[in-house]
DNA sequence: ACATACATGTAAGTTGTTACATGATTGG
DNA sequence: CCAATCATGTAACAACTTACATGTATGT
């Protein structure tokens, strides 16, 4: 649905091989379309089978050989009619939230441990979002491009803002709760 | 995955039929993880296979009659086993942020209508979930399943709350922008 | 008797995940 | 030349989606 959209985005950013573009999937891409480095190769042949990307005639493709990537005409009109098309959002499905669900009926037992391994998790991923923000987005420039990038960034930092006062919050609600929700 | 421990959560909160699971996963279980009837009636299968629910025997297993299912106690046991485990978080997949990424690159032509019905989407769900909070949690009642519950629908509540800030100010953001990037 | 809604399913296709395979390059 | 790493893939499977199929109950 999305991944080819999102790999054509990367590629406009900057043309990449499978590897590099997969590197870049395990962040920002990635901190809001991840994909694994298979979807990635099966995908970049779709797109060049469609004809949105070409390899660049750089290096032949021999199997170990490093092959970039390069977004045609045609891949770039079907980025921006994605892009401006309207979407259904896509159903949310949240593991944490459900755990908790499922706590209230079977028991809190052994949940605390691990909410405070994602508490830490979220926070440092806060703490790298705002490395970025300094990094890429100090006060005073502000381009087309830097805003709406500036602007996804702060959803991710808010989400993950969000989540930590979550998990803070229900951890705090912890120590008086029975091991059986037999209240 | 999360499936069937999110049938189990629901069938302990209430013994239901196939259908009538279908419309919970429409709404509250549904808020937060959400599954079609061919995935509930498939999983419904493989659960009674493995010995964790079983068919109320009211009814006769005809083709369009109803049947009701019941959790047993391995189902139970193996929920609690889940809710305790340690876990990834899932990787996110956001289609908006990745559209003003994608848009940042291809410009923001025809994306704004989309915006605000997003928007729009978004006010009502919280809205929803602003009534669940008064129906369901009034102050005063707190037992251990009720703020642990209240705390799923909480982080709903955020969460809307976010998206709906969020959008505002992409939106607010927008007039000043020129269509294609080039600024 | 017919249409409609209810209720449970099957089949096919796509996407995502996990495990493995193969060649090239580099450092010791 | 051997191990480790880089780089590109294949195969098999599991999960999810979309479309369709079938029987039951109800109202007209």
């Amino acid at each position: 649905m999305s991944l080819p959209h999102a790999i054509l985005t990367a590629l406009l950013e900057r043309p990449s091989s499978g590897l590099e573009l997969t590197r870049r999937f395990d962040k920002s891409i990635g901190y809001f379309w991840s994909a694994t480095h298979q979807q990635i190769y099966r995908e970049l042949g779709r797109l060049e089978a469609e004809g949105f990307i070409r390899a660049l005639p750089a290096a032949q493709p021999a199997r170990g050989q490093k092959k970039s990537w390069d977004v045609l005409p045609a891949g770039r009109a079907e980025l921006a009619r994605w892009t401006a098309a309207s979407q259904e959002p896509r159903p949310h499905r949240d593991t944490l939230l459900l755990r908790m669900r499922a706590a209230a009926v079977v028991g809190t037992e052994g949940v605390e441990a691990d909410l405070r391994r994602h508490l830490a998790l979220h926070r440092r991923q806060l703490a790298e979002y705002r490395e970025i923000e300094e990094r890429d987005f100090p006060p005073g420039r502000d381009g087309a491009q830097d805003r709406l990038r500036h602007l996804v960034l702060r959803a991710g930092i808010d989400l993950e803002t969000f989540w930590t006062r979550w998990l803070t919050h229900a951890l705090e609600e912890f120590p008086d709760l029975p091991g059986d929700g037999t209240a």
